[in-house]
DNA sequence: GACTGTTACTTGTTTTTTGCAAGTGACATG
DNA sequence: CATGTCACTTGCAAAAAACAAGTAACAGTC
């Protein structure tokens, strides 16, 4: 796994929308998260999704990610290791933001599109 | 209403996630549409959250959400002529992705609780 | 076995955004 | 007319994001 700094993250009240915007309300990780459900699992595959996250800001949210228990990494080679990222449980339960959001885009927004793979994602449950 | 600044805000994709995120995908528009679905209306009471956003953030979110017909200002005084802020249908309907986020937070997210005041937002429709 | 390429990062610098404090204009109240 | 309030605006420092390069560990080619 990346490098692993501490970071506090005090939550800015307890309202649970508050709570949820800063685990995961910052302009490029809910992409990441998107991805996963995607079915990506490698940072080179994240890293070449349309958007162009900064490499930097890939590697950092990845660390996040893990440390607050949303996805888990396995290695899948040795010399050098590297990692596969998935989505925990609590990752995987974000479904319906990830949802909801997409929904909203698909009518709100012009100029978006629902891409075939993603269809999956925007199915009611 | 505000002094407005134009300011373009090319979509990074056609993902409509990716799309929507570039709307309201900082950390507090979408807590100031959560105090407008709370019912609150004047900028003193946004201002008064307990996140408590900054004065000029809360100023320059405003006229970008009426810049995209998310919100909308009617004056409810004249000299000085002052504001109340509404959402649009458009505003409304990201009710779903409110009710997502904060229903997410209040599972995952230790240390948050839901409002009485809020639970409305929280009810499956 | 030196050369090229790939993957997954790391590091350094510039630019943008945020956060904080203070200031302003137009009143309303005492 | 002095003080207070409301809805902002402005200036500046700090944090985060964006961009560009660099690095380590191989694998494959010649």
């Amino acid at each position: 796994m990346p490098t692993a700094k501490k970071k506090l993250t005090p939550l800015r009240s307890i309202c649970p929308i508050a709570g949820t915007l800063d685990l995961i309300g910052d302009r490029w990780t809910l992409l990441v998260i998107r991805d996963l459900f995607r079915g990506l699992k490698r940072y080179g595959e994240f890293a070449a999704s349309p958007e162009g996250i900064p490499t930097n800001i890939l590697a950092e949210r990845l660390v996040r990610l893990e440390a607050n228990g949303i996805i888990a990494s396995e290695p899948y080679q040795k010399n050098p290791t590297r990692y596969a990222y998935a989505l925990t449980p609590k990752g995987l339960s974000l479904k319906t933001v990830l949802g909801a959001l997409g929904q909203w885009g698909a009518r709100h927004v012009s100029g978006t599109k629902i891409p075939a793979e993603m269809a999956a994602l925007f199915r009611e449950t």
